[in-house]
DNA sequence: CCTAAATAGTTGATTTTGTCAACTATTTTA
DNA sequence: TAAAATAGTTGACAAAATCAACTATTTAGG
């Protein structure tokens, strides 16, 4: 095992993880978690998703998911209905609201990402953008 | 605001999140919580840190930290003295044990590393880590 | 085609994680 | 040298997450 790779990659991670938190830190002043808010997330890129799709891809409890859901549900972010294909299934939306609301809390996000980036030049923030682009491809499987 | 950039890095860290979250999963099935695992990583690196300069970096609660502290003192990992300069501060350090557990916590994790590397070739593999290396680079302010 | 196993989702009980306020004991500031 | 700030602890509580048991439906295998 090339340790020193991992060594970096390791490093990169907690390096990373604390940019992440440090953007995630003002969605914690919106009303909604972290997760409520990737679950929203997940269904404003894929309208009609199902529950158990989320359930996967978040890696989280069909329980706590469920109440999450009926939380977003109560608010009028989120509408489900009974999917055609399977009786046991509802197909998730984002409501109208739900939009607007999914993109009011990323614009607080994105403001905190614009400060991160104002002590670089242009040169810099379009180099960071490749960057992180050619880790993307890399990183993701071919289809 | 180059809401082209910003949308970029917005991909890359929800990408990024679910790397880290993969990498992190096995943390999760030892008996020690994320919180207080990075808590032992950062007395690890510095050994003598005070209880309050982990609360800043981590950006977590004093009363909460306190706990953590407590618990892996109780279970060995962790010692701490009483600080000469400060009267009200202790240093803290991690034991042998603590040492040991800590490589121990992060052997699982390199092998989940190492399983992600996988499908990359040699050149691949150097080339994600110099990507990673520059995209620190930029984003760490000179000193 | 019909039973057994699997899957989608819900609910109740509980545990884990994290926050808030109040407190003691020191140290710093002015 | 009194007032404010800081290091850390504790108790009470709230939020986040898990576990087990359940209903209803669908799928798979004999």
């Amino acid at each position: 095992m090339e340790q020193a790779l991992v060594d970096e990659i390791r490093a990169f991670n907690r390096f990373y993880t604390d940019i992440i938190g440090l953007l995630n830190r003002n969605f914690l002043d919106s009303p909604y978690s972290l997760a409520e808010i990737r679950v929203v997330y997940e269904i404003f890129h894929q309208q009609g998703i199902m529950a158990s799709e989320i359930m996967d891809s978040m890696h989280i409890d069909k329980s706590y998911l469920s109440r999450i859901l009926k939380k977003l549900e109560k608010d009028g972010l989120v509408t489900r209905e009974k999917s055609g294909e399977d009786g046991r299934a509802y197909l998730l939306f984002l409501t109208e609201t739900g939009k607007t609301e999914f993109n009011r809390l990323n614009r607080a996000s994105d403001r905190q990402v614009v400060r991160l980036l104002e002590p670089l030049s242009g040169k810099e923030k379009e180099r960071l953008v490749e960057l992180m682009k050619n880790i993307k491809r890399i990183l993701t499987p071919e289809t």
